[in-house]
DNA sequence: CGTAAAATTGACCTCTATCAAGCTGGGTGG
DNA sequence: CCACCCAGCTTGATAGAGGTCAATTTTACG
């Protein structure tokens, strides 16, 4: 852990929920908050633990895990550079609903919950993007839920490709943000099926694929393949 | 619809969401709102419709259901008499992300969005509780897609009926809340699976069952039959 | 009752996990 | 500088869970 210095401002500012709030309030939120340095692997917070702060990534990633009584296990999210997470546990009991572990060497801003509670109990509008944050989270694991309950490997891969490039026409260059076997983990697949996959679609042709970078040359084809399984 | 009567004052009372409102602002947002009723299988919203109002169900049962492009759908929850849904889409572009429809005959309360939203931006209090809810939301969801993910027929099975028992020991008298076909999708399993593990959880003398109706003479071996599979 | 919807049961098949080898490539020490 | 090493990835063979299809049986309800 060390002090955190000024050029939090900027990283902070960026994220949705912080944008809009004052300097001085933010200020006093970071006179509050330590950089937390994890190495690959290193939890974090386990579920069920009790929350007293929530978290920005500022370098490395961070997995989010929820394990089942058999010893399995499911990445919820995988949370990346200057995102912010666990920020909901705030407005309940306060308990962790996942385990949080560092994805390679991580460094994380932790951001204690209790001076930011006050803070947006006086702050109305502030409050009001903190909802908006929590029904996007909403949306997010409804859609989720759908993927995984619904759609095959072949639909569950394509989708995720689709999340990770801004454009949806045309051709694109996609790059895994992690290693092949926690991307599955991410699809709630084992590395051999999505090896399997991927190598289906590169037999078709529909895709390139270099280590961690693919090449789509037609990211129509790609769905329309994907849709007829 | 018709005009909405008095008696439904205690009914929103109950809610978390209501529980705290002053007398004078439930009733401004009572004399908005109206009664819908449908006849089963009815549709309320379909999902991405522009969002302009959220609902209480007043009888019957409401069915949150998402479809995937492929025509299968899974429940993704069912919403029994005088629970609050679709609130949440008020702080997001307001788009549902779900279809609701109805499960038998069903009469709903229908609250517009716009003065509910004027109304909690006043409040700083009332939009806390509204926090509270939507997180509360965000870690059934989580729960869920652990359930789906990491967990077998048999252990969703068990965790869904020990749910709807309020107690965790001994014996239980279980009724199911719908049929079983929306058990079923409710649990992201096909009516056929279903049936056929309900069908070794009687053989294995864990559970007798007419019709909805469940008994469980032993819970904890109910828990712990799941848990070796 | 009689009919239609719901539930059950059986046969079969598909998808994905599992287990078991190989393969590959980037980092390390000799 | 190269050989080796090992984590990560791929590939193959196999098995099991759950889905699909089809045929009954049961239940609900007019």
């Amino acid at each position: 852990m060390e002090a955190v210095a000024d050029n939090l401002f900027p990283i902070l500012r960026e994220t949705s929920l912080f944008s809009a709030w004052p300097e001085d309030l933010l200020h006093a939120l970071l006179l509050q908050s330590k950089k937390v340095t994890l190495d690959s692997g290193e939890i974090l917070f386990v579920e069920k633990a009790v929350a007293s702060a929530f978290y920005l990534v500022l370098s490395g990633r961070i997995h989010l895990i929820a394990a089942a009584s058999t010893g399995q296990e499911k990445i919820v999210e995988i949370i990346e550079k200057h995102d912010l997470f666990a920020e909901a546990v705030a407005f309940l009991g306060g308990r962790y609903p996942v385990t949080a572990a560092a994805d390679g060497r991580t460094t994380v801003l932790e951001i204690p919950l209790a001076l930011f509670l006050e803070i947006l109990e006086q702050k109305p509008l502030l409050m009001r993007q903190m909802l908006a944050r929590l029904s996007m989270r909403l949306h997010f694991l409804v859609k989720e839920l759908r993927h995984l309950s619904v759609e095959s490997a072949e639909q569950r891969l394509v989708s995720y490709l689709l999340e990770l490039c801004p454009l949806a026409k045309g051709s694109a260059a996609i790059e895994f943000p992690t290693k092949k076997s926690a991307v599955a983990a991410r699809l709630g697949l084992t590395p051999e099926t999505l090896s399997r996959v991927l190598a289906r679609m590169r037999k078709a042709g529909l895709i390139e694929m270099q280590g961690r970078s693919i090449q789509v040359p037609d990211l129509q084809a790609l769905e329309r393949w994907a849709a007829a399984r």
